[in-house]
DNA sequence: GTCTATATTCGGATAGAC
DNA sequence: GTCTATCCGAATATAGAC
């Protein structure tokens, strides 16, 4: 039954996003799931398996939530804006950058693949908006698109950390009004 | 005997950078310092203690060592950049950042606090410089300080994250680059 | 396909001898 | 202060019945 994967893989994958990688453990994404430890094992070939299943949707999910924002409508800056404005929660952190911390992710290809695909991804898609923006006489040529790029997207996954240290989404708040007032310098006209 | 203590404590302040604060097991820790159990024990009420206090040891040293950026000479855009430059290794992450992604870290107020202050701390200096440059007329006005300090710092965090999931430390740099180019338009002179 | 039983190792700690 | 012995539950599976 596809029902009993589906709810295996979206159990880990909100696990995953809680708990991470070390901390999760197969008992509790059965419990989790409403599912029994044989059928789990049956669907899949175990924990790497599933959590490589679970990571391989979440970066799909989150491509196309960025790429709404960031094909949307007005400048570059716009987009940019409406890509770190988006509503976020923020205190849960991001479910792929945390995954980068984790030294079993990183260690493991098939885990990890889906980390690197993702932001690199990311990263290009955000210097592919300033190029244009630049192209479009909207931001002057004087920022680096890839180099811009990278900032904007730390700025996102460091501001997920500020966050959680503070207890409060308020210092992601501020790194994203810090770097677009930053950014705001660029535009022309 | 106080060297015992400190080989547990600066063992421990590894594994946890290593290995997070789930995935730090007691036997590890007295593996790396070459001690029994019993004297772990001893010295420590456990796990959560000798955590904490590894966590406020690498607290005291991450403030130091910024500070020495920070307090260092130039202006201010020279003393971000300086910070920003310092050698890293950028793929072992960083210490303290790394414990804000753990769930028991964040609900251990005895955990979570030096990591919090710590960020807080650097935050608020780094916000000190930015006034400090306006004050004296090298910066523009154009950029809160609060909110621009939290991005430098926001930066900097994600930076490692990319470069931990990227494999590479070629996006933190780029993301260092990135912020630097445009806090850069906002020098006057 | 799903269930229950069993196995092995580790995590985290306590107890008491030396 | 340090060591060894012991404890109990959790993590991560495998085996085989239904």
């Amino acid at each position: 039954m596809a029902a009993t994967q589906d709810r295996l893989i979206e159990s880990t994958q909100e696990l995953l996003w809680e708990r991470g990688y070390v901390g999760t453990s197969p008992k509790a994404i059965q419990q989790h799931a409403g599912v029994g430890q044989g059928s789990m094992y049956h669907h899949f070939t175990g924990k790497p398996g599933l959590a490589a299943a679970a990571l391989r949707r979440s970066a799909e999910q989150m491509r196309a939530i960025a790429e709404a924002d960031l094909a949307g409508p007005g400048t570059a800056y716009d987009r940019i804006a409406a890509y770190l404005h988006r509503e976020r929660e923020v205190l849960r952190g991001c479910r792929m950058g945390r995954m980068a911390q984790d030294p079993d992710v990183i260690a493991d290809p098939q885990l990890r693949a889906p980390v690197e695909e993702t932001f690199d991804w990311l990263r290009g898609r955000l210097a592919e908006v300033v190029a244009e923006g630049q192209a479009a006489g909207e931001l002057t040529s004087a920022a680096d698109p890839a180099d811009t790029a990278a900032a904007v997207v730390a700025v996102v996954q460091g501001g997920y950390v500020l966050a959680r240290a503070a207890g409060t989404a308020e210092p992601f708040e501020q790194a994203v009004r810090g770097v677009l007032g930053l950014l705001a310098a660029h535009r022309i006209g």
